[in-house]
DNA sequence: ACCTGAACACCGTTCAAGT
DNA sequence: ACCTGAACACCGTTCAAGT
């Protein structure tokens, strides 16, 4: 064990939590295998965070900053509306084990107090994220690269939905499941779908 | 307390099962709230099932049963090949909180011994319902509706997706979310994406 | 100010005993 | 043959005590 401010240790905590859920699942979560990955004893955690929720919250708030920070670095000047959106795909195996936090958690979800943090917390998420790709598909329907009658929100939603639906397809096989090869397919598929 | 043979509390159980895992989530799955439901004392769950994954694993069985039965109902004599894929959407909404299992379970899943038997049994049925899908897709790219050049086995997973992404909006928006609004439009976009 | 260790209620599971 | 009730190890959380 080494003394930690707590500042430190909140941070550490919610890059464990990420870590674990991603690697894990939420069911191998617990306050245990935490505290054991930071040398620290189980009660310990509780001197930094009220609850196992408010702990879940703290990474919740660093997965968006991570999510949110690569969306900010495939800006672009080029004229395709789409190119942000094909490198952030292209991207996503990078970071893919921290992503798959993200529908572990919606799909725990359940319409129950115990839960009310956990999904605000996620909604707010969600909302900027599909914001910002409805934004950039906005973009595109205004200079005429889109459908004029695209619903922007609808096709946000379908895009990260290819990110969900390779998620899915690689937990199933147990990582015997080409992701690139699939989201190459499914970004065409969807060029398709939005382009004029 | 009511005697039930064993058959008939295995059924029972598995019901339950779906019931509470789409309504409540994995998490709130506990053998005391399953046996309370049933009105039986929790150990009595163990003269039935050896352990809380098997009933877990009764559960998808019955789940296949019940979709997989929705699928064969679809089938018709239509020349349009998308319309048992359009027709099982449209009635997606009746077992909406079944099939919210499916997506519960299968991001609860890691690469762990303990998730095993989840896993395979989630796989056949997966398996199960795109090869379903893929066929159905296979027939219009033969008969020319579809691109000669489309990937059936993607476009299955894609369809499979429009389900799986809006039920992961109506969890984070607690309800609050037009699914059949957003179903529509992604379906569009999907008939738009395979089409010739 | 941060951490440990004992304590408590709850959950998954076992097993002996009831009918 | 099916169910109950006591028991055990494990998890989330609290709290008094250590440094």
């Amino acid at each position: 064990m080494t003394r930690l401010s707590t500042q430190e240790r909140k941070e550490q905590i919610a890059i464990a939590i990420l870590e674990i859920i991603g690697n894990e699942g939420l069911e191998n979560l617990s306050m245990p295998a935490l505290a054991k990955r930071l040398d620290i004893v189980p009660s310990a955690l509780y001197r930094h965070f009220s609850s196992k929720e408010e702990m879940i919250s703290a990474g919740l708030d660093l997965l968006r900053e991570r999510i949110m920070g690569i969306f900010d670095q495939q800006e672009s000047d080029s004229d395709d509306a789409l190119e942000p959106l094909r490198r952030f795909l292209d991207l996503h195996r990078q970071f893919f084990h921290i992503t798959t936090v993200f529908p572990r958690i919606a799909f725990s979800l359940a319409d129950n107090e115990t839960f009310d943090l956990r999904r605000q917390k996620m909604q707010r998420f969600h909302d900027t994220v599909l914001e910002r790709i409805s934004a950039t598909l906005e973009k595109g329907r205004r200079n005429g690269q889109l459908r004029k009658n695209l619903d922007t929100s609808a096709a946000a939603l379908s895009f990260w939905g290819i990110l969900v639906s390779s998620t899915l397809r690689w937990f199933i096989t147990g990582g015997d499941f080409d992701v690139e090869a699939y989201k190459k397919e499914a970004w065409d598929m969807f060029v398709r779908a939005v382009s004029i």
